[in-house]
RNA sequence: GGAGGGGUACCCAAGUGGCCAAAGGGAGCAGACUGUAAAUCUGCCGGCUCUACGCCUUCGAAGGUUCGAAUCCUUCCCCCUCCA
């Protein structure tokens, strides 16, 4: 356990501890959760640091459990959050986490614990629930925490179904103490309240000293926050978000912050991180490459991330019409298309009208011509064209 | 219940009868510079198409006044502050 921390340290995942001592003086391996809810399809790269802090834990000996907030997602979480959350139907949660759960496959080693909060909340009785675990939370106590508060110091409104939340949280965190002996619960600095009282009730109805670790909410070097780009979230499935694009984020990263996702999201040795880190100027491209590759390799496997780094280079070091690209079937290129048109059609524009704006733009090129004139006809009976959009977005076009 | 203040585009925020698809900022996209980075500068930035200065939808909601309304009137909904 002491090894766990220990990385969790140096690599700069530790953000507060509620007893690090204690922590680390753990008997044997430690058991430790982390929860995930299903409000999509898909996690995104905010949630890559706790998976990665599972994907340490078990390798360092210790015992996984990814909990799916079937039963949460229903309620929704006010943590840093000003407005309700959408109510999602049962359905959509289901293959919600259908969907999820093929990403911890990917992070972890069989065997892991993959539970779902839904198999013990939905059963409970209110009027049971509220006398047995009621009593042990106070309003004035509720109301100091950041969740909360937040919402009123911001004199957001906030519901009395968000305000129940921390409570189930607190009692997910009791119930996998009692069935898998979980003494951990691991998330990211937002769920640290939620943490906190999940410590407290299962000191007071089940006796147990158990812990609880967050991360700092991870931004770029900018004050961003991850996971954002042009085309929106960055996914970690990739039916959403293509091993190739993942790549790329990747590559695209701050110089700022080369040293600190190479050691949060790679599993490279320090010292070997303390050296791509230290590379200065343009040469720091090769270490994001090996960001690159490496964080790539984790997701979607070794193959697919060497093949990404192919297609990059090939794409932008070599200028070639590289494999990997998207490529889109346009029949009107027999006919000869305008170029706004053409745009569109390729996905590199919503409409037509944003595709004349971005040509007019000076924002594509044609085989790495820049093609200004929004009515330019695009004609080609066989072949292929790279149309590009900007200098990272690329399609391959053909009639047919 | 009483008295005030407020609800404007993705977010913040001006606008208080025509010049308003609506200032400014942020975010976003594109360009320049670079290193597929950051910072900076420039352009675009409600939507659509036949790109016209055209059409459609927007200033909490619904009606009304007016040649014309985000702006005036009426009713309603929601939020905030103070009082009870």
């Amino acid at each position: 356990m002491k090894e766990f921390l220990q990385v969790m340290k140096e690599r700069g995942y530790l953000h507060q501890c509620t007893d690090e001592e204690g922590l680390a003086k753990s008997p044997g391996p430690v058991t430790a959760y982390v929860g995930y809810d299903c409000t999509a399809p898909s996690l995104h790269v905010g949630s890559l640091v706790s998976i990665m802090m599972l994907r340490w834990l078990q390798k360092l000996g210790g015992k996984p459990i990814v909990l799916m907030g079937g039963g949460t997602t229903k309620i929704g979480d006010p943590s840093g959050k000003d407005t309700s959350r959408q109510v999602l139907t049962a359905e959509t949660i289901a293959s919600n986490m259908a969907s999820i759960r093929t990403v911890f496959a990917k992070f972890l080693a069989e065997p892991f614990e993959m539970v779902n909060n839904a198999d013990w909340l939905e059963k409970l009785n209110y009027i049971d629930f509220l006398r047995d675990f009621g009593p042990h939370f106070t309003i004035n106590r509720m109301m100091t925490f950041d969740s909360v508060k937040l919402r009123l110091d911001r004199e957001q409104p906030l519901t009395f179904l968000e305000f129940n939340y921390m409570i189930l949280q607190a009692y997910d965190f009791l119930e996998l103490s009692k069935r898998n002996g979980c003494t951990l619960q691991m998330g990211g600095s937002d769920q640290w309240g939620n943490i906190v009282n999940g410590i407290e009730l299962t000191r007071k109805k089940a006796q147990r000293e158990v812990f609880g670790l967050t991360t700092a909410l991870i931004t770029t070097a900018s004050g961003a926050k991850m996971g954002k780009t042009a085309d929106g979230a960055v996914w970690l499935n990739a039916d959403q978000f293509k091993p190739y694009d993942y790549w790329q984020y990747w590559r695209n990263t701050e110089d700022a912050d080369v040293e600190k996702f190479l050691k949060l999201f790679t599993e490279l040795p320090l010292d070997e991180v303390k050296r791509l880190a230290a590379i200065k100027g343009q040469e720091i491209n090769e270490a994001k490459k090996v960001l690159a590759t490496e964080a790539t390799a984790l997701l979607h496997g070794r193959e697919a991330a060497l093949a990404a780094a192919a297609t990059a280079q090939a794409t932008f070091e070599q200028g070639a019409t590289a494999e990997g690209l998207p490529t889109i079937v346009v029949p009107e290129l027999k006919e000869g298309i305008a170029l706004f048109a053409l745009v569109a059609k390729a996905g590199l524009a919503e409409s037509n009208s944003k595709g004349r704006e971005l040509v007019r733009g000076k924002g594509v090129k044609l085989d790495d011509v820049v093609q200004a004139d929004e009515k330019y006809v695009v004609k080609l009976e066989s072949g292929q064209l790279k149309v590009s959009a900007g200098k990272k977005r690329h399609v391959i076009v053909k009639p047919g």
